[in-house]
DNA sequence: TGTCCTATCCAAAGCGCTTTGGATTTTTTG
DNA sequence: CAAAAAATCCAAAGCGCTTTGGATAGGACA
């Protein structure tokens, strides 16, 4: 059924019906409420393409889905985009996601602009002098980056989590309970938000007097077996530490079967405390949760840039949206103070 | 940049672009050659809604992704897109997804077809008698379920793992082991693939004559609590069993975490099978892997659906396409003989 | 009753592409 | 060398919508 048909079902001509449809004031409430209710009957929606191609707008917003060395997708971007899409399709806009490799990302983006598929793109995982802002820039494309990138020339529009001041709350935390030696089991380094929190962690120990020590800090991809294996790496070195700060908590379940493998007790033994992007299948919320943790919802990060983006793209002069949200920290059960051994 | 100003560039007509860029055998390769390397010079791609409304396909394929419980995303869906992902964006199209709650499905299905927005949809998470499939086959939308629903009056195509084989041999494994008391961790028995795993963990205990107990059997959202709250309760039973069989990684872990902390060694004290979905960012795949699996890749099985669904798309009066793989038995460290306690 | 205004409606152009049917050029053939 | 065939190319219609500019109907007013 297209509007040509649904037109002459009603006897209306189809510049009314679209009127009525798009809600322009021309048309009478009568008629606008003879169509509403007829489009239902009829189950009569405009043809996406066709009221695209007219308006000039896609309706759609981008994400470009990067697989890390052609096998690993973050988890995360399940939550995020369950909270993107549930924003987005509130206001008529859908998402086209695009797969690629490493390397694709930029021809991706060059092609979404010279295709026009999408009014807005949202930017993951920024890196720390990442290309692709001055790309979409110069491309004049909207977009919002979730996560920051440090000294760009130009401004432009980020939503972020304060990762350096939770990794520092967090670290805090664990001086405060005493414990003096403290492992970190950092993200990707070459990710930003990863330099922002080993930048917490270390400000935390300096301002402490600890000097930092490389032998206890590590950086990788945010896995399970990554988490198990650096523990149990650092838990067999001549000073191990008795607490350890883990970025996620895919890595930090890693940490705990580590630990209860060395047969070490969490918390009684060893200390945990993690970044938790609240992960809708993983354990967090109950009363007494499992880890201490400094705590942001990726799926509320989701939601917010979805709405963020589509300011930029109803106004797109205004100056660039940037917004910065504190983490939680919340006290689980994976931390205790430290114990003399 | 449109064809038109691109066509005045190369000196040539609208037509005759479109026919070169689009492979047609009426150009020479003359021109083809110069069409084809002038449009990576100035960046040029057709529009994407133009084309689409002049062709009548839209190049996208559907998900659309329901919010169970308006909060929980099942992690298998990141998988699953990138498998998909991959193919379709080699082939042209891309993803457009659709988060609803669990109510608003048939809407988003009507819509999609009366749109015209995509070129087909797959199915995700079939129930055991699911109505979405006689919408999508009255809407008459190409379509592929990942999975399957019993009893439809009329075929459609499918793609699935033999989850009732997996789970029997999965059992009998543990059956051989000596074990006679397995528990089953299974996931919602409304989805159709939890029916089935369900029934091959009862066949083989039938066939060893032992009988079902429904108070070491639970049906649950595959989370890590669920594995970890059911595990305490079901060891601290009278009569607790010496073998689980546990339907993802994900409770697997809550499992894990629980026999733990009542002391137990896994392998040792417990056995513990689990149906692995080899989710990117967990563990697997290493020479030793963790836990005892029947091993089915998501990601590979996101590929599969996408050339299967493609297919039907590009010949839709065939008949309907199905296909069922066999998971793989792989023994890890989480399982061991019985033991006499 | 005739004029003007407002409310309501409509015909047709245009969005950027594909594709039909026909025109033009080049090559082959008798 | 002329005519037929093959190889190229093009103008224009159409995909389904929005939107501009204009037409028509109904009421208010003198």
């Amino acid at each position: 059924m297209n509007l040509k048909q649904f037109s002459q079902i009603l006897n209306l001509s189809q510049t009314t019906v679209s009127r009525a449809l798009n809600g322009f004031p021309e048309v009478s409430e009568k008629t606008r409420n003879r169509v509403l209710s007829a489009a239902i009957e009829y189950n009569y929606h405009p043809n996406t393409q066709a009221k695209s191609l007219a308006t000039g707008k896609s309706m759609a917003i981008g994400h470009v889905l990067p697989i890390f060395k052609k096998e690993i997708i973050n988890p995360i971007f399940t939550d995020f985009i369950a909270g993107t899409g549930e924003v987005l399709s509130r206001s008529g806009y859908h998402m086209a996601i695009t797969v690629v490799d490493d390397q694709g990302e930029e021809a991706a983006y060059r092609e979404m602009a010279s295709k026009k598929s999408v009014d807005g793109v949202i930017l993951h995982g920024p890196r720390e002098n990442d290309s692709r802002i001055p790309l979409l820039q110069e491309l004049g494309i909207p977009f919002l980056v979730h996560g920051r990138a440090q000294e760009m020339s130009k401004a432009y529009s980020w939503f972020d989590v304060n990762n350096c001041r939770a990794f520092r709350r967090a670290t805090e935390l664990l001086l405060d309970l005493g414990h003096r030696r403290i492992a970190l089991l950092n993200g990707l380094e070459y990710m930003d938000f990863a330099v922002r929190r080993r930048k917490g962690y270390e400000q935390a120990l300096e301002s402490a007097g600890i000097s930092i020590d490389p032998a206890i800090m590590r950086s990788e991809e945010m896995m399970e077996p990554y988490g198990f294996s650096a523990t149990m790496q650092i838990m067999k070195m001549p000073n191990p530490p008795t607490a350890f700060l883990v970025s996620s908590v895919i890595p930090a379940m890693g940490v705990q079967r580590a630990l209860l493998k060395l047969g070490l007790q969490p918390a009684e033994d060893v200390s945990i405390v993690i970044h938790d992007d609240l992960l809708s299948f993983l354990p967090a919320d109950a009363v007494n949760p499992l880890f201490t943790a400094s705590r942001s919802s990726v799926k509320e990060a989701g939601k917010r840039c979805a709405e963020m983006l589509l300011q930029q793209i109803k106004n797109p002069q205004a100056p660039p949206l940037t917004e910065l949200w504190e983490a939680e920290l919340i006290i689980g059960e994976s931390t205790g103070p430290m114990r003399n051994h």
